[in-house]
RNA sequence: GGUGAGGUAGCUCAGUCGGCUAGAGCGGGGGUCUCAUAAUCCCCAGGUCGGGAGUUCGAUUCUCCCCCUCACCA
């Protein structure tokens, strides 16, 4: 058993979470949950990053308190995660008393060994504002390409990077009123001195602790390592510098974020874990922080705060003597239909988008867990694939298997018993197949290639398909063989349940107790082919999903219905502001939003071909309570065989002869019963409360309609 | 611009320490069973392995140049 501290990024408390902060904690919520599944002891660390510029200035628009600001958002975010399953120990803030305590204890520790020097930076301060202005908060034109309207750092059109000061004609984002150049001083830590340099890349080229493509980026950035600005000018919201040297300064956010792992970490132990996890801070420290600590520290980060991460924070540890972390896990980011998801372009879905809609959240995790690797690569959401991952994967094959073998194990007798001597040709394959998965699994989990271990899940499932359709256990449910063959596929969903369990914790478990046994603990030596198998209750069924379904991610939120379809081409995007003030109006229109779900443009009604027709015969299905089979003329030489699900509202066909109804004409022939339909027909009503859609007789059969 | 990663079937990816007909899943096309959720199962992809040059008996895999995409640049 490994004791572990596992962190996830802490996500900046000035707005909801967004689906982009989904995947690493869905990612990091599998994982956390294997580590428990196979026996480790671990606790997941997050919090609201609370701190800095922006949460100061929305909060001021606002008119409230910076950490009032902070602590909404704080509590929206938590209850989001939760909704996903996403279960982090704790999720406290960064504007903590303990968090002040660490910083000045990591503060002190750099000052203590020399590290802290003071210089003066010139920086654009807005004088009717009377503040330094960061970055993001300064707009102008382009030096390099002259495209207006550019943030301080960087150019959207051409990709350059520059200093704020070049900008053109650069404007207070707050105020539109130019800013000036001020000089002011602040602390910096030398990162340059060999012996920090080389704490540095001890431990970035150090086994274990980044993926090689990772380690490759960040001894980059080593080769021309830079001294790392930690304060800031008044206003901000943040903790106060401590230290005479450095009057009316703060600390800058990056600078306590990290530090947030440690003290949220002292907080759960010391007030929130159970009693019997209770840590005093000097245990906490001594267990999990210390130099050699028995625990290990992973860190879950994205791609685009590396540096601070890879760079900063194990200097930061050094200084204060506390152990660098074990492993750091570094995931790419999301895109959505192939495109950047990014407030600035307003392409984005929040949780809550995704919550509304009505999907299961566990397939969400699923669907990120398919595609996770262990690398950085960036992780598409396409809403098609997403559909078509569902629905194969899950739908079809899995639930689809567990809801095939439940009816038939119930046709055999119920329980079986296991029997050694009869395991058929049929079944041959599927115990050893099921045991190579599980521990390909745990190994696959260990490395978070979550893809590879949903993959495992597939082959096996795939396999009991594949073996029960070659068995066909339905032609003689109760022979030796069938319920040799069912014991053994029944038992490989056990295996499936315990290997989907990280993932998809609910289903998993509905799964493993309607073969009779609840999640079995994942040992290395888990074997779950033992033990009668029986079907205490209907498997947990995934119903497949369409299209409009999954469009309502993307549906227009805002505008009103004429507004959204009168766009012909432009894919409807959920706007995003980072402003809460219309976040708010954006809430209030949500409530219009679902007449836009769904919408089609007039060239998809117009692909749909719909004719009346005259019902010239009908007649019931052999062996089929629902089916009828109609001959109906839609105006061709020859009538149309037609075979549709409306037996129960019609119990004798013959009063439909002579019927005018409407057939969707140009629908692809489907086999129903070895008949092929050509055609389908509009009723309204669940059966069997159905009527047909039926027109006067004065309508020729084979007229369009529309 | 600098640094890093990557460009393999419609999509998402695997793979080759250089070598027989370059793979998987999904989608699509065709067929099949009927226990099961219009589910299962079977067959079908002939893709200049981004482009060009070089090394080699032989390169998608090595070297060089170029193009494109993405990320980071504190």
């Amino acid at each position: 058993m490994t004791t572990r501290l596992v962190t996830s990024a802490l996500p900046y408390a000035n707005g909801p979470i967004h689906l982009g902060h989904m995947v690493e904690h869905v990612q990091t919520d599998v994982y956390v949950r294997y580590l428990r599944a196979i026996g480790d002891d671990v606790t997941w660390i997050c919090a609201a990053d609370a701190h800095g510029t922006p949460i100061e200035v929305n909060a001021g628009k606002a008119g409230i308190a910076p950490a009032d600001f902070a602590e909404k958002y704080r509590q929206d975010q938590r209850q989001t995660f939760q909704r996903f399953g996403i279960e982090h120990d704790t999720y406290y803030t960064t504007h903590s008393p303990e968090n002040r305590a660490w910083a000045y204890l990591i503060y002190d520790a750099l000052k203590a060994r020399g590290l802290i020097y003071r210089k003066s930076v010139e920086q654009l301060y807005c004088e009717h504002d009377r503040r330094f202005l960061p970055d993001r908060f300064v707009k102008g034109t382009c030096p390099k390409c002259g495209t207006p309207d550019q943030y301080g750092d960087v150019c959207e059109r051409c990709g350059t990077t520059y200093d704020p000061r070049e900008l053109k004609d650069p404007a207070c984002a707050l105020c539109q009123r130019p800013p000036v150049v001020r000089a002011s001083d602040h602390a910096y830590v030398n990162l340059r001195k060999p012996e920090v340099a080389a704490i540095i890349r001890g431990w970035v080229e150090a086994e274990g602790h980044l993926e090689p493509a990772v380690r490759q980026q960040v001894q980059g950035w080593l080769a021309d390592l830079q001294d790392w600005c930690i304060t800031r000018d008044a206003p901000y919201f943040g903790f106060p510098v401590n230290d005479p040297d450095f009057p009316g300064k703060f600390l800058y956010v990056w600078l306590d974020a990290p530090i947030g792992y440690l003290s949220s970490g002292e907080h759960y132990f010391a007030e929130e874990a159970p009693a019997a996890r209770r840590l005093s801070p000097a245990a906490y420290r001594a267990r999990y922080l210390a130099e050699g600590a028995p625990a290990r520290l992973e860190h879950v980060i994205g791609k685009d705060i590396l540096r601070f991460h890879a760079v900063f924070w194990p200097a930061m540890l050094w200084a204060a003597g506390i152990k660098r972390p074990d492993r750091m896990v570094v995931h790419g980011h999301l895109t959505v239909n192939g495109e950047k998801m990014s407030k600035s372009r307003g392409t984005f879905i929040n949780a809550s988008t995704y919550l509304d809609s009505g999907l299961d959240p566990e397939l969400l995790r699923y669907f990120f867990a398919a595609s996770l690797g262990a690398g950085v690569s960036d992780l598409d959401l396409s809403l098609e694939e997403f559909r078509n991952r569902i629905n194969a994967d899950l739908a079809n094959n899995v639930a689809n298997l567990a809801s095939r073998v439940a009816a038939l194990v119930e046709r055999s007798g119920g329980v079986i018993e296991p029997s050694r001597e009869i395991v058929g040709g049929a079944a041959a394959g599927i115990q050893a197949a099921t045991l190579t998965a599980l521990s390909a699994a745990r190994d696959r989990y260990q490395e978070l290639q979550l893809r590879e271990v949903v993959r495992q899940v597939a082959e096996v499932a795939s396999l009991c398909n594949k073996r029960i359709q070659d068995g066909k256990p339905w032609e003689a449910p109760t022979s030796e063989a069938s319920r040799a063959l069912l014991w053994d596929v029944g038992k490989a969903l056990v295996a499936i349940a315990v290997m989907l369990q990280p993932v998809m914790p609910r289903f998993a478990a509905k799964l493993a107790e309607a073969f009779g046994e609840p999640p079995p603990r994942w040992d290395a030596s888990l074997d779950p082919f033992h033990g009668p198998l029986r079907v205490t209750g209907k498997p947990p069924q995934i119903a497949r999903l369409d299209a409009a379904q999954v469009d309502k991610l993307i549906a227009a939120p805002a505008e009103g219905a004429a507004k959204a379809s009168a766009r012909p081409v432009a894919p409807a995007k959920v706007a995003r502001s980072s402003s809460p003030a219309e976040g708010a109006a954006r809430a209030s229109a949500k409530a219009a939003a679902p007449a836009t779900f769904g919408v089609i443009q007039y060239e998809d009604f117009a692909k749909v071909e719909l004719r009346v027709g005259a019902v010239r015969a009908a007649a019931k299905v052999e062996k089929a309570d629902k089916l009828l089979r109609l001959s109906v003329d839609v105006g061709e030489p020859e009538p149309r065989t037609i075979v549709a699900g409306i037996a129960q509202a019609y119990p004798d066909p013959s009063l439909l002869v002579g019927k005018r109804i409407v057939v969707v004409a140009n629908l692809a022939p489907r086999t129903l019963r070895g008949i092929t339909s050509q055609g389908m027909l509009l009723a309204a009503g669940e059966p069997p409360d159905l009527q047909l859609v039926t027109v006067g007789d004065s309508i020729a059969p084979g007229t369009r309609v529309k």
